[in-house]
DNA sequence: GACCAGGCACATC
DNA sequence: GATGTGCATGGT
């Protein structure tokens, strides 16, 4: 499977390129995008961190200190913005009071522990938590989302319910532990998944991986 | 107008 | 433990 893995990644970069991610100028920007992307778009979400950017109230500090209802009239564009803008205040609280919102103070901090106490905090989930420790934090984490397993699914590396775990275990046990590898590859199977593998009107036939199926 | 998007928590059975 | 539902804007 380490060979399929590889060949998936090849072709995937062959056919895309570089993706670029995260597309964020600050980790903390980043850690915003990650829960403010929570079943939307990225265009949307980029609405509302610029909308964030040009009052000047992207840092930790301004936001935590903002009422949620301010807040959750900034990230309107984002969705779900009343429950988006409570999920970032608990985030915040525990940036702040966990890692006195030192973003290096986090980074020095044990993967495993620091994953098990980003799931704690209300609002963030595997998908989440995985997101900041790879795209924010450049931790080795694979990074799941419904692109991913929809992907692994239709291409028989997968079950069709197999369980967040069993599909970051699935990249995670072959791969080399690189966070740039598994930044990239990640990114590229979103790639994968909007071009051709969307839920209705799949493109298989002019997917980049339709020669690989039964390798 | 229907459907979906880089999820998660919670209710109900 | 599995399944269903609310949260909501903006693009196709």
């Amino acid at each position: 499977m380490k060979v399929k893995l590889q060949l998936i990644f090849k072709r995937l970069y062959a056919a895309f390129g570089p993706q670029q991610w995260w597309p964020g100028e600050s980790a903390f920007e980043v850690m915003v995008g990650a829960i403010l992307t929570q079943s939307t778009s990225w265009s949307n979400v980029e609405k509302a961190i610029s909308n964030l950017k040009k009052k000047k109230l992207l840092d930790a500090a301004k936001l935590y200190s903002l009422p949620p209802g301010k807040l959750a009239g900034l990230i309107k564009s984002a969705g779900y913005y009343n429950i988006k803008a409570a999920r970032l205040k608990n985030f915040l609280k525990f940036f702040f009071t966990r890692y006195g919102a030192e973003i290096k103070r986090m980074r020095q901090e044990n993967t495993g522990i620091l994953r098990q106490q980003l799931l704690a905090v209300k609002g963030i989930g595997p998908e989440t938590a995985d997101s900041i420790l790879l795209y924010a934090l450049q931790k080795p984490v694979f990074v799941v989302d419904a692109y991913t397993k929809r992907i692994c699914s239709r291409h028989n590396l997968i079950g069709p319910d197999a369980p967040y775990s069993q599909v970051q275990e699935f990249f995670m046990r072959d791969l080399k532990q690189d966070p740039k590898l598994f930044n990239e590859y990640h990114a590229l199977l979103v790639r994968l998944g909007k071009d051709y593998c969307r839920k209705q009107n799949p493109k298989c036939e002019i997917c980049p991986l339709w020669s690989i199926k039964n390798v």
